[in-house]
Order: structure tokens, then sequence, then C-alpha cells
DNA sequence: AGCACGCCGACT
DNA sequence: GTCGGCGTGCTC
């Protein structure tokens, strides 16, 4: 009589595997299985092609479409309990969306430790412990200061620090491991337990009051917080989103739930998380770029478990899984940033969107200029549209004042009305913040004498002029060269940087007020860690300084001194031929105006263009991104575009011209002819080069899909990608596809 | 994507 | 003679 009722295992494990191949591999189970048997979401190792690699099991069966007696066997299995279900769930809800491999999707969204087979379950946390009260006298403390301060913190603690907070003091692993060699300490490890997080003293500080508006918000999103609820907070600057964010937490937290908070990649600032970090005694798990693999690993089972109840992160982080889901917040869901460009092309707020719905918890959306598609959402009742009109300050937002760059000598970009304001700012002993979108000296490099132009050779681009180091650098590859002397055309030495970026501004800046510091903040003058967050510190004491810089700058943080802002260039933006160009552009100048008179007093802010006419940007500038949002809609709506229609985009890359556009036509034709049959709704146009077609010596061909009704388009995308994958053509060229394309670049 | 196999060019 | 270029084929 067998004691064991357990069913019989599986005759052949479905494996999702790390490769771009969109299908599954079935193996036979190894002969020892996990103690409560085989489960999907369970990691194994198994034996692929040539190597060893690390998979997921996806389904337990007894069938399998390759001959039963072929399959290979698991090397073993690498977790007894599955990963967690809502993880997989998402994993696989993404990998149908975005028509990308599943096996290579569920490794993107685990921590890279898990990737390389690592235990998740049983991990113990290192603590260390003082042994003895330290002694001034102790002959083993002597000539060790450091070691004793260590040893009398450590005392302090008679339940053991974890090695985390003690390098946090300043403290190095070798000062601890020379305590344990002279008996003074110990190091322990405990197991990490799911324990409940104590909520009864959940508030570190209280909460702020709300206004009316802030108040009816939260009791919106409070009315069903077990049901999916989308909601869309358009809340202007200085509305105090993040206040209502933080008693959504509160409010979900006390309830035992765990809230998941997204925010864009360059919002997740250390003023951002102290804030947060203040408020609460329960942990607050920030997952940023800083974390170490050990700590990623570590953020992840503390959410997992439940142990941790609030998580804030970038894009990534719509993938950690949560044991007791409660809310998700998306800040600035407007942001660009919370979009993959490249690879798995998701979009962590559309994903957060199918996450809620799928868990039944409200979702926030928050922003001072939404998408385009949020607020079609709202409109249509989709989403519940909470607005906070309200700043906290007492004054109006400021206004966005146009002035005509037409005929007017430039230095550094600037013309002498803007030169005038910015002397009047600095003499009242205010801060200016210059914003100009391109970083280096100038645009690029031109010969006056015969017009040529500092080109790369790569790609079909200008090379931008630096001068700091001098230089000229692509933008779009990595070539540098050296500067020339005289035009490599006709010789001639007349050779002038053309236009201006942050650098030169910068110089100009520096010659016109050389008694006020000037800052300059991109990608270049912020390289090294800290330098950013050191610059803003000096800001915020208030001197009266200048601040030039790209949209590092517009974003997030509060800048309390500076009152008025110059815009060098609206029209950069404006222009461009891509189709969201004007909402982003729009949400940028609204963002950067933003930053102008947060404190005491008013702000300004001058837009210099070349198109002081230009209808959009005048309603942007007398009516307010609300009213420019509502016209872009209708010509959105007259165009047949996102929102009113959703696109993919099949994007095709190869150094060879010849072999992207041959198989981007062979592509059409196949899945044109497969539309009239199976999806009319959907249309294809293309292939055609995509802008800025050769990049790194690549040439890169687009094919639009556009239709009406998502599943159709799916299934058309479905369709494209399996014939690709089918197709020997295929393999000599890149390809990919963008579902809910971002740019068309 | 990896990774191996295979078949032709310029090198110690 | 071989090191190595990348075309082609395969991964349960």
């Amino acid at each position: 009589m067998p004691e064991s009722l357990s069913p019989p295992p599986p005759r052949v494990l479905r494996v999702a595997v790390p490769t771009p191949l969109r299908r599954l591999f079935d193996y036979r189970p190894c002969r020892e299985a996990p103690a409560g048997g085989w489960l999907p979401g369970m990691r194994v190792r198994v034996p692929f092609g040539r190597r060893q690699v690390v998979g997921v099991v996806v389904e337990c069966s007894d069938r399998s479409d390759f001959p039963l007696e072929q399959l290979k066997p698991v090397d073993t299995w690498l977790d007894a309990e599955p990963l967690p279900e809502d993880w997989l769930w998402l994993c696989r809800f993404t990998a149908r969306y975005y028509q990308h491999s599943l096996g290579d999707t569920l490794h993107q969204a685990m921590p890279v430790l898990l990737r390389q087979g690592r235990p998740l379950a049983g991990r113990m946390r290192e603590r260390w412990q003082a042994l003895v009260t330290p002694d001034a006298d102790d002959p083993r403390l002597k000539r060790a200061p450091r070691q004793a301060e260590l040893l009398a913190m450590l005392r302090q603690h008679p339940h053991g620090l974890p090695t985390q907070a003690i390098v946090a003091q300043g403290y190095s692993r070798e000062q601890l491991a020379t305590l344990v060699e002279k008996r003074l300490a110990v190091r322990e490890e405990i197991p990490l337990t799911a324990a409940e997080p104590a909520t009864e003293q959940l508030l570190a500080e209280p909460a702020l009051p709300l206004n009316r508006e802030q108040a009816q918000a939260l009791a919106a999103v409070h009315e069903r917080l077990d049901a999916f609820h989308p909601c869309l907070l358009h809340g202007v600057t200085g509305s105090g989103k993040t206040e209502v964010y933080l008693q959504l937490i509160e409010a979900v937290v006390a309830r035992g739930r765990q809230a998941l908070l997204l925010v864009p990649e360059i919002g997740l600032t250390p003023q951002t998380l102290a804030r947060f970090r203040s408020r609460f005694r329960v942990p607050v798990v920030a997952l940023h770029s800083g974390l170490t693999d050990n700590e990623r690993l570590d953020a992840w089972e503390a959410v997992a478990s439940g142990r941790a109840p609030i998580v804030i992160g970038t894009r990534s982080a719509i993938f950690t899984p949560l044991a007791r889901p409660g809310a998700i917040i998306v800040d600035e869901e407007h942001d660009g940033s919370f979009k993959q460009q490249e690879g798995l092309r998701y979009h962590a707020r559309d994903l957060a969107v199918a996450r809620a719905k799928h868990h039944g918890i409200p979702l926030v959306l928050g922003s001072a200029t939404p998408s385009l598609e949020s607020l079609y959402h709202a409109e249509r009742g989709n989403y519940r549209h909470l607005r906070l009109t309200r700043r906290a300050s007492r004054h109006a937002p400021a206004r966005l004042e146009l002035i005509d760059l037409r005929g007017r000598p430039r230095q550094g970009g600037l013309i002498p009305p803007a030169i005038e304001a910015i002397r009047t700012t600095l003499a009242a002993g205010h801060q200016v913040l210059v914003f100009i979108n391109r970083r280096g000296f100038a645009p690029t490099l031109a010969c006056h004498a015969c017009g040529w132009l500092a080109d790369c050779d790569s790609c079909d681009a200008r090379m931008t002029l630096h001068r700091q180091p001098p230089m000229l650098a692509c933008h779009h590859c990595d070539k540098r060269r050296p500067v020339p002397d005289a035009c490599p055309d006709c010789g001639s030495a007349d050779l002038r940087p053309l236009g201006s970026g942050t650098e030169r501004t910068e110089e100009t800046l520096a010659t016109l007020f050389p008694k006020v510091p000037v800052h300059r903040i991109d990608r270049d003058s912020t390289r090294r860690r800290d330098a950013f967050e050191r610059t803003l510190a000096e800001v915020r004491r208030g001197e009266p300084c200048l601040l030039v810089g790209t949209q590092m700058l517009a974003k997030g943080h509060h800048l309390p001194h500076v009152t008025l802002v110059i815009v060098v260039n609206a029209d950069a933006g404006l222009y461009a031929s891509d189709f969201r160009a004007l909402e982003h552009s729009a949400q940028l100048l609204v963002q950067v105006a933003g930053r102008a008179g947060r404190a005491s007093h008013p702000g300004r802010v001058l837009v210099q263009t070349l198109h002081t006419d230009d209808p959009h940007l005048r309603l942007l500038a007398e009516h307010g991104y609300d009213a420019l949002a509502t016209q872009l809609l209708a010509e959105r709506r007259a165009a047949a575009l996102p929102p009113f229609r959703f696109l993919a985009l099949l994007r095709l890359e190869s150094p060879r011209e010849e072999a992207a556009a041959a198989l981007g036509r062979e592509a059409a034709a196949v899945l044109r002819d497969w539309l009239t049959a199976h999806a009319p709704d959907v249309s294809c146009l293309g292939p055609v080069p995509a802008p800025m077609e050769r990049r790194q010596n690549r040439y890169h061909m687009q094919l639009m899909l556009s239709g009406s009704r998502r599943s159709q388009l799916h299934a058309a995308c479905a369709r494209l990608t399996a014939w690709l994958e089918a197709s020997p053509e295929a393999r000599r060229v890149r390809w990919s596809l963008d579902v809910d394309p971002q740019t068309l670049g």
C-alpha cells in the first residue's frame, strides 16, 4: 500500500529558455523531483545545444510535439517552490503583448543572480554582534581607534547589525573581519523570514494636511481599494501629487498590502527617496541602477515575500513580484523613460495598467502634462480624471513669453532681451536657468569658404563640436575626431562653430557675467557620480547664479531660487517630423517652466523661437498644456494616429542597404496577402527608410502596421514574426518588432 | 542570440 | 602547412 498519494511526475516539462526563439523547449524531468512535485514557475538548469542554461518550467504535460525519446532530461531543478505566480503571469502577458520570446522575457525580468541559477529560498542575512564591552585599555584595540568605535557601535545593537548598515556608517568589511579575528565580535547568519510588517506604528512623521482638491482626489482613489480602479491624477507642478501618493500608500500599507511606485529614470533622486523613507517607519525598498547584484536580489526577495511593503523603482521595477499587491502608482506617467527602447520594448506604464487590472487594485497615473493616451482614456471615462489645479505657493504658474529670434544678434544662442532679463534677475539676487537641449559646444563645425560641414562618416548626422575636451563627436555612434585646423575640402582656415550647445552658452554667460558662478548640467558635466548632487546642493543655498543645462535639469528637481527660465530654442523639438514631437516638446516646455518661481517670488519664462506665430506654440503659451493637448488629440484623430489607432513598427537593420530593403519588401508582400483574408482592419505601410537611415554604418528600414482593433493588429504581428523567424533571408538582417512605438525614429 | 562546423585567404 | 574570416545550421 503506497503511503504517498503524490501525483505521478509529468512525462514532459515545457521550458522557456533564454533565447530569442519564440517557442518553448520540451524536456524530461530529472530522476529527482522537487519535494512538492514539478510546478510551472520553477527554474531548471537544462542542456541547450552545446551549453547549459537556466530556464523556467512553464507547463507540465504528458505529450510533446517532439519525439518523446529524443527529449533531453532536465539537469537539475533550482527552486523547490515556484517563482511568484504574479510575476510569471506578468512575464507571460508581456511576452504575448510585445511578441517577444517568453524565455528572453522571463530572463530579463529576473535579477541577475537568479538568471545565473543562484538559489532564492533559504537566503541568509549576515549580522555582526559585539562579544565584549569595549574597554579603552584593551590591548587589542590600543592602536585601532576606528575598530574601537565600530565595536562601541555594535555594542549598542545587542541583536546585531546587518553588514549594509555598518558599511553605510563608513566602516569596512576588513575592520569587521579583524574584530572577529581578535575575538571581539562574531559574524552570524540569520535566515530571512517573511514576517508581517508591523503596521501599528506606520508613520515616522505625520502626514501633511491636504487641500480640498487633494483630499477629494485621495478620497476618490480610496473609494474602492479592492478593485481595479484606474485614475489619472492630473495636477499642475507644485500641486502636491506626492502627498497624495504618500497618503494613498499609507492607507494601502495600513491594510496590510503593498504599494509599487514607478518613477522616471531621472526622478529617483536621493531627495525623493528621503521623503518616502522619512515618512514611513516600514522599509521602503528602492530599485535603482546603483544596486549590486546581491542588493537587487535582496530587494526582490523582500518584496516577493511581503516583508517590504513599499517599493519605488524605475521602469524595470514593474517586474517586481508583490506578495500582497495593494496599489500601483506611476509618477510622471507621460515620461518617455518608461518605454524600453531596445530588445523587449515594453512600456512600464502600460504594463502597470495591465497588472493593476489583473490584481484588481487601484492604479494612479500622475502627471502635470499627461500623455495624450491617458487624457483620451480619462475623456472616455476609462480612467477617473482627478484634477489638482492649486499650487502650494501663492503664485500662479509662470506664463511662457515667446520672444522672436528672427534678425536679432545672438551671443551663445541668446538675444539681447534675454540677456537683459538675466541681468535684471541676477541684480535682484535671484537665480537663472538657461535651458538648451544640445550638449557640446556647437551642433557642428562649418567652413565659411566652401560650405563644408563636419559630417559623421558612419551616420547620416553632423558631428558635434566639443571644447572640453576639444573634439568632434558623433552623438549617434561613438566616433570621435580631432578638430581640424583647416577645411578638409578646400583648405580654408575659416572654420566656425555653427549654432550653440551647453558649453558655448556656458562660456558666453561666464564672459557676460564674470562675477556670477555658472553651473553647467548635462551628461558630460555630470559624469562623476556625485557631481550633479553637489552642484544642486550648491544651487539650493540660494546665492545668485546661472544654471545652463539640458533636460536633465528640467525634470523633478526643486530649484526654489530660480525666478527666470530661458528656453534658448523651442523650435528644435517642435518641428521634428515625429508624430509625437509636439506632445513631447510641450511637456518638456511645461516641465522647464515649472522650475521657475516655486518659492516666494513669481517667475518668468522666456521662450526664444523663430516662429512666434506658430498656432501650437501660441496655444501652449496663452492657454496652457491642456488646451494644446485637446487640439493635438483632434489632430491625431484626423490623422488616424494613436490613441485613435494602434501602431506596431517592424525595424530592419543591416550593413547592406539592399538586404534590409529586400527583406522589408518581401515581409510586406507576405503580410499584405495575409491581411486581406485575416485582418482587413490592419494596414501596412512601407517599407520606408527610417529617419536618419544610416547609423553606425548600418541601414535602417521600417514597416508600419496600424489598426483600430488590437486583436487584429496583434494577430498580424504574430503572423509577421512567425514568418520572419522561419525565413532564411531574415537571418542576415537584424529585425525587431516595436508594439506601440513611442517614436518612429 | 550563442555556438560549432566548414570551407577559402595570408601568415608565423 | 595553420590561424581565422564569416556563411549556414541548430537548439527539446
